[in-house]
DNA sequence: ACAAATTTGGACACTATTGTCCAATCTGTC
DNA sequence: GACAGATTGGACAATAGTGTCCAAATTTGT
């Protein structure tokens, strides 16, 4: 059969994804360049060779390696979206929830942290590749967001003048503390995770509640 | 004369500044496996085996980077804390002031910027190096605004039962906007800077403001 | 102008890495 | 069991980088 090297879609399914998961933590410890093939394909538990087989050099391996995490990201995220409050009973408590479920989505979850720290290392040297990423990623969760903090408002859970703003910051306000912990690879603990959940929330509504 | 390799304080400052210059701007672009000696010798128009005499081999290099970048940049932090409004006669007005003062220092500052990539980018690599940084850096801020905000507190200008808290909060909401901007070095608009600056307060203090 | 220190550029050995080639081996399918 | 395709390990040239050495050139202090 005809196998792609550009879209191997099913067959090798298991050896290709053991390397793209080996390549995504190698990048991300080392970095771009410090990343030895060799190494990747020792973690992947794979030969070299197999790597130029299946994937190609090491500029291809890294941009499927970005193109996987955004999808799988962006998928996790809006598949949590899905899950906001639109008609709460009680704001406060399920927004909390909503928040915590995105802060375990969002930073707690490897491939999330491996994409943001491999946009913050390498975003200067592939501009291209996290162009992308940026319109995929924040360029469409905010105003998804927003979407719906704008429906809060209007059905007079909130009092909001610019949602796109309300979405930035309440974005800011639930990952306020992990950020430091995320980029060091030290996983905040859930205590920690729900705690700054509840705080972020309840700051977040004491600003935008209606009075 | 004596000149310790460790401390050569003053004689060669211009070589030994265009070597530190170039050496952490060249680490903040490549990383550290990427960044090559002979480019930062080439950036600093030095020859690269007087990078060797002045400092030694790359990790020390790195290490005098990062130590450099930390100290310069407490400085500023805190110099501009100094200017914090403990007794404000327009509170919104000063702490916005205030607000954009740090997104200036903080933000838009090289130094500031490439400790942050730096951090994020070898954190993991060199944990003792920026285990010193988290407390000189985060670790001295936080606790140094949550005092001001409990002397505004304590005088009644606001309400905040825990100013540590308040203190990361009024962070995260001053910085919401900017840190995707900053990671990828487009440096924000000053009227991006002044419109997040005052968004930020305007939010903090519907939030924090006496009922 | 002289002497001391510093800087320079180039050569050097050494190591690491990339990407290719290939014969041997393993895999699953008929 | 035989066959085709994938996989492996190892060898290979080419390149790039590190850290050292040294003699010549340059800057610096006096």
């Amino acid at each position: 059969m005809l196998s792609h090297p550009e879209a191997p879609s099913d067959e090798p399914r298991s050896k290709r994804a053991a390397i793209l998961d080996a390549a995504a933590a190698t990048f991300c410890k080392e970095g771009y360049a410090g990343a030895s093939i060799d190494a990747i394909a020792n973690t992947a538990g794979v030969s070299r060779q197999t790597i130029y087989n299946q994937i190609g050099d090491k500029e291809k391996l890294f941009k499927a390696v970005v193109a996987q995490l955004t999808e799988y990201s962006s998928a996790r995220f809006f598949a949590i979206l899905e899950t906001f409050p639109t008609e709460p009973r009680n704001l406060e408590q399920e927004l909390t929830a909503f928040a915590k479920r995105l802060l375990e989505m969002s930073c707690c979850d490897q491939h999330g942290k491996w994409l943001l720290r491999l946009a913050n290392m390498e975003g200067q040297r592939h501009p291209d590749l996290f162009a992308a990423w940026r319109q995929y990623g924040p360029g469409r969760k905010y105003p998804a967001i927003a979407a719906r903090f704008a429906q809060l408002a209007h059905a007079g859970y909130l009092e909001v003048d610019d949602p796109t703003l309300a979405a930035r910051q309440f974005m800011a306000l639930v990952s306020a503390d992990i950020r430091f912990d995320m980029q060091f690879g030290t996983r905040p603990s859930q205590a920690e995770v729900e705690a700054n959940a509840e705080s972020a929330v309840r700051t977040f509504l004491r600003a935008f509640a209606p009075r």
